[in-house]
RNA sequence: GGGCGAGUGGCUUAGUCAGGAUAGAGCGUCAGCCUCCUAAGCUGAUGGUCGGGGGUUCAAAUCCCCCCUCGCCCGCCA
């Protein structure tokens, strides 16, 4: 399989050098023809100024000039000058070849790469639930993941567990400390967030309590047998409790890396002697580098005073054992990690390491108020999911009361698992949003779930159809829509890997559901006959198809029936 | 104060990087469509100074400058 829709590859690239080679100009302006032509130049306006002519006669002129073209007439080209556009058509319709491919398993995979390429998703502190906000980031993630995997690319995706920062020193001083039993049914990471929230409480009311919790993090730094296994046991349990909530996600991670293990195996130790070479350092009780000649106002803090070190030591120590290991690394990460995140990549640059491209989403907030862990202020995914689903089982409960009940709980979960990735998904990363409760139960139009019921239409219909003969034919103007949406699929995948942008996925899949069921309105699949219903049935495979490749890439399950 | 991001109909949002032909869509409101392939659907109507102001261009939501509003960041936290 070839990465890019080798047909319109093909007619673009011949249009273009025709256009060049007639007009003697490199840029020839040519764009997306929209609902005028496949594609469009604009190259008569510029010419208007130079020939001084008017751009309506140029296009006039240049239209006859090339349409004779033995190429053009070859790929089935017809060339019309509208005004002063001049508009391309493809004849010899390539979506028809594309609709091959479109019918068979797999279809939108790309050609296999050698490249190995890490990406790290979710990456959440470990003191308490994973909430609306972390989502964000393991949806991103996830739906990237997919996308690289179904583009070729070989992956490894991981989560980097912050296992020795000062929220986990909190919360095991708050285990020590405070009473600590875990109440009945309570989740594991549920349990860490109520103990880490009271923490904070004693630690308010008394700052004396600080120095405790720095001395833990010196135990642990130095390795101290009981520290270190006190860390180890309460982000565990954290960890389980992720685990479980990201598995109801469908979200899956290849490797948990451990931050401390940076410092045990030394290689935390033998980057700050690199780092400590680097023209930039600047050794003054703390070790930290000065970056000001990058812009970076403050100096980026390596090493503190009393010899234990900061988090970007051991992200550094991390980032560049994944260059060792991968030939691209990806880290998806929210908005408030941007500048860190710039220290970072300057520095490994300065220390001549690969450095990774980093995905930033806008963070997501409450009505009332930005969320926050150590307040006790959000909303967990677990409670999302549960009333999500709860609401898809009534919705179900309501369309489908002959189904029993275990059916029906399925397809909730199917339904409420679409509906929450997709509300995540759809909208850009560099938008911020507030959570709403409305949109997310919300099970129409521009959801996931929307899209899920024209797959499942799709196959009731062929259920239906029994025995049809493949004809690729392409006649009305609703089948040639749903074809050329259908053929955009492979550029699509492409796309979403090349700019990182993984709700371009989203908005395809959902304009796919949309020109599918404006066809099944308007065009009778089952009720037309020979031909027709050939054609028609062989579409319908074809939308089907693409649209669980789709869903799939999007971590939603596409399911048959709803 | 400085840096980054966002501002598109009442609400949510695509398009902005690679400027082009009437700025797409959903929700809401209003009017229609289930003896007919799944109505989680379809059709139509309503609704837009693309935050404001300059500039570049034959052409600006899109590029440049200034300003306003909102979010995030500016720790020897992570």
């Amino acid at each position: 399989m070839e990465d890019v829709d080798n047909p319109f590859k093909k007619r673009f690239q011949t249009i273009l050098k025709v256009l060049q080679e007639s007009t003697k100009e490199n840029d020839v302006q040519l764009i997306d023809g929209g609902e005028h032509a496949n594609l469009t130049s604009t190259i008569a306006f510029s010419l208007a100024k130079k020939e001084k002519k008017p751009p309506g006669t140029i296009a006039q002129e240049c239209a006859k000039e090339i349409s004779s073209n033995p190429e053009f007439k070859l790929l089935g080209i017809t060339i019309e000058a509208k005004g002063p556009y001049l508009n391309f058509q493809y004849n010899n319709i390539p979506e028809k070849d594309l609709l091959k491919d479109a019918i068979k398993p797999g279809y939108g995979s790309l050609k296999k790469k050698s490249a190995r390429v890490v990406l790290e998703h979710t990456s959440a502190n470990p003191n308490g639930p994973l909430h609306v906000g972390h989502i964000r980031n393991s949806i991103i993630g996830d739906t990237l993941a997919r996308t690289f995997r179904k583009a070729g690319y070989n992956l490894e995706v991981q989560y980097y567990v912050n296992d020795m920062g000062r929220q986990i020193a909190i919360v095991v001083w708050g285990f020590d400390n405070l009473d600590n039993t875990q109440l009945k049914g309570e989740k594991e990471d549920t349990h860490i967030a109520r103990i880490y929230i009271a923490a904070n409480r004693e630690l308010e009311k008394n700052p004396g309590i600080t120095q405790q919790v720095d001395h833990l993090m010196q135990l642990v730094e130095g390795g101290d047998i009981t520290t270190v296994k006190k860390f180890r046991k309460e982000v565990s349990r954290c960890l389980d409790g992720f685990v479980v909530t990201l598995k109801n996600l469908n979200v899956a991670h290849d490797r948990f890396v451990w931050e401390s293990d940076f410092i045990r195996n030394g290689d935390t130790k033998r980057i700050i002697g690199r780092i400590k070479k680097l023209p930039q350092e600047k050794e003054e009780g703390s070790l930290a580098l000065d970056l000001s000649e990058w812009g970076f106002e403050n100096k980026y803090v390596i090493r503190r005073s009393d010899g234990t070190t900061v988090y970007a030591a051991r992200d550094l120590a991390y980032h560049t054992w994944k260059a060792a290991n991968f030939d691209r690394i990806i880290d998806v990460l929210g908005a408030d990690h941007k500048l860190i995140g710039a220290q970072l990549i300057c520095t490994l640059k300065l220390l001549g390491e690969k450095a990774p491209q980093i995905v930033h989403f806008e963070f997501v907030s409450l009505p009332e108020g930005s969320m926050s862990t150590r307040a006790g202020k959000f909303v967990s995914a677990d409670d999302l999911i549960a009333e999500v689903t709860k609401r898809a089982f009534d919705e179900v409960t309501k369309r489908r009361p002959e189904l029993d009940e275990s059916t029906r709980r399925a397809i909730a979960k199917s339904v409420g698992l679409a509906a929450i990735r997709y509300d995540i998904v759809k909208v850009s990363p560099e938008k911020s949003t507030v959570f709403d409760w409305k949109e997310a139960l919300d099970f129409e139009r521009q959801s996931g779930p929307y899209i899920q019921y024209a797959h499942a239409r799709a196959c009731s219909i062929l259920e239906k159809a029994e025995k049809f003969t493949e004809c690729f034919d392409l006649e009305t103007e609703y089948e040639l829509a749903v074809a050329k949406q259908i053929a955009k699929f492979p550029a699509t995948i492409e796309k979403v890997v090349s700019e990182l942008r993984p709700h371009l996925l989203a908005i395809y899949a959902r304009e796919l559901a949309d020109t599918f069921n404006t066809f099944y309105h308007f065009e009778p699949v089952l009720k037309s006959e020979g031909a027709i219903r050939d054609r028609r049935v062989t579409l319908v495979k074809a939308v089907q198809n693409t649209l669980k490749e789709s869903l799939e890439t999007l971590g939603i399950d596409a399911i048959s029936t709803m």
